[in-house]
DNA sequence: ACAACCATGTAAGTAGTTACATGATTTA
DNA sequence: TAAATCATGTAACTACTTACATGGTTGT
């Protein structure tokens, strides 16, 4: 159950409606949890009807934006949740099995693939660096910063390993086989 | 889809029963797909119903074991997907989220979290070594068992790189606020 | 008044999780 | 013969995805 707590995240950050929500897990946020539109409105409902966000205006139906903020009541529930400790799920990584069953019945144009992927992390990772150099060039960082800087770091080592790693993909598979 | 084709894959490398392949789901398969033995049994159900695998002995009901083996059609069947191109299934990381939210509401003690993941780790790239010491310590290496470790190298560099990664968190969050 | 876009939603289906049930085989 | 373990499954639920529907606002 990490998509509620993530909005009641962003929304402590900012209060914003739903499709700006939305837009927001396109960037910062979605980097680590993605979200569509129709998850994100379901599950701000059922955040207001739980009362752990409140929609501010205009009480109105359909077509009328709803700018939603976290209430007292939500940050708890947050920080009870932050404290818990879990397990992290196991990933899930469908290149990898598709390799694998390339290995067993290919060769196909799975290398198409790959390369499409390189150029993705590299793309992302041009990003991270712009936003690096963009919000944490500053030294004397708050704690808050610090902790944005690191999981923005996660982010940056992923897409560097990625790359690493599909480089190498790429030099294994257009070699001959020696076999 | 994944896991349907997960499975072919598995018994195209060796046939064997729904516990089995529960039991390897949790070793090499499942480094990049887990899956849960209730899962698989229901998934081997619609395959066979498909006719992409066949079950070989004795018929029977519960408790009695049944092997499972790919049917050319299955075969065709995970050709015809590996072909298939597909974005990339967009990552999530629960850690990451907790981390962010720690920073508006914190401090919480997910730095125990952090220390824990950081020996989890540490035993799975101990354990990725020591297969890969095992298994590709050969210079001569077939394309298949090439692709195998090309794989095998995608976890190695992700273990590396998250214990990194989390040697630094915990120094970040270690060290005094200077805020 | 109509097109383009902003904004919120519904519905149906698929995939994954958690908890439990039941039969068969081994072994102390 | 009772306990442990192997093995297959059911049921209920939650989360996520995909496709579509509807209302509101702004610009021409």
């Amino acid at each position: 159950m990490s998509l509620p707590h993530a909005l009641i995240t962003a929304l402590i950050e900012r209060p914003c409606s739903g499709l700006e929500l939305a837009r927001r897990f396109d960037r910062s946020i979605g980097y680590f949890w993605h979200a569509t539109h129709q998850q994100i409105y379901r599950e701000l409902g059922r955040l207001e009807a739980q009362g752990w966000l409140e929609s501010l205006p205009p009480e109105a139906g359909r077509g009328r934006k709803k700018v939603y903020q976290a209430l007292p009541a939500g940050r708890a529930e947050l920080q009870r949740w932050v404290g818990e400790s879990r397990d992290q799920k196991p990933m899930r990584d469908e290149l990898m099995l598709r390799l694998r069953a390339e290995a067993l019945v290919g060769p196909t144009a799975i290398v198409d693939d790959i390369a499409r992927r390189l150029q993705m992390h590299r793309d992302t990772l041009a990003l991270y660096q712009k936003i690096e150099l963009r919000d944490f060039s500053a030294a004397d960082a708050s704690r808050e910063q610090q902790i944005q800087h690191l999981i923005l770091n996660a982010g940056l080592m992923l897409e560097t390993m990625w790359i690493e790693w599909s480089e190498k993909a790429l030099q294994v598979l257009a070699a001959p086989a020696s076999e």
